[in-house]
DNA sequence: CTTCACCTTTGACTGAGTCAAGTCTGGCGG
DNA sequence: CCGCCAGACTTGACTCAGTCAAAGGTGAAG
């Protein structure tokens, strides 16, 4: 098969002592392909694939959740929360990149870290607090919505 | 500390139009004094409250939320929801400060906005996006959990 | 082939918030 | 002074996203 393109999450799942399972590579090609789904989209998006892997019966959704679950603290899945919305999630690439979110729709882009590296992260006025990570998010209209009204 | 007697709340109910009644103002007297408060947390502090204000019964759940939406929508009060947690309320100051929560506790506190006025609504790629807010959370472990373990 | 750890399923349950529809109230027009 | 009515509040059913607990499969190490 033409694996060329995309990633080898087998392997990336035994780096990370995890069984490789079709419906963990499921979910990380799912993630991968449409970026930001909810739960639910996964979920459906398993449902009705119609490629190579045969979905077998639907994953259960408590064994999504655990499949998401482990993937996060894997670091391979990266879970997103904006507020008043389900958590999406999307591959762990490393790549500090952060958020714009559509107030009207509620769709989600990247956007590379704005300010070089990690800028974020620089140290602040935190007495005790150890900072591990920063999220931005930059809440707006995007085209689409701007366009219709 | 104790703010010069506490703000007129009722002056800034009448400014945005909307109705000064004894829930509104103890909805924002609370916020005020506990900044960060879940609504569940919110309606137990005006069960218990022991002030001048009687409370008279409580407020009913949709009573609540329909405070907090209202006074959200005004302007008087700023919902901020990191994910994992239920919104968390605290007053309306458009002093542009941001936020840390500690992975352990979930509690949540205040920073300046570490850059400077606003450098986080800095322009970035994002065309045809019409940015209005930046929002930023850091994660990581807070002075008292860091020292419970 | 067995076994045990890991993976998955089932179904009940919770927490946070929403919907819909009815009731109360207080300030205004008459 | 009275009735009206918009805005404030209550009630109760409901939804959605996610969790808990316990039982059932499965596959690779031994």
């Amino acid at each position: 098969m033409d694996d060329s393109g995309r990633q080898d999450f087998g392997a990336r799942l035994r780096e990370r002592g995890l069984r490789n399972t079709p419906h963990r590579r499921a979910v990380l090609e799912a993630a991968g392909r449409w970026p930001h789904l909810t739960a639910a989209e996964i979920a459906a998006s398993l449902d009705d694939r119609g490629d190579g892997m045969r979905a077998g019966a639907g994953l259960s959704r408590q064994g999504l959740y655990n499949v998401l679950d482990d993937l996060v603290a894997a670091g391979l899945l990266r879970s997103v929360e904006p507020a008043g919305s389900p958590a999406r999630f999307e591959l762990e690439t490393d790549d500090n990149h952060h958020h714009l979110v559509c107030r009207e729709c509620g769709r989600m882009q990247d956007v590379p870290c704005a300010v070089g590296a990690a800028p974020c992260l620089d140290p602040l006025e935190a007495p005790g607090f150890r900072v591990e990570q920063a999220e931005v998010t930059w809440w707006g209209v995007c085209a689409e919505c701007a366009a219709a009204s």
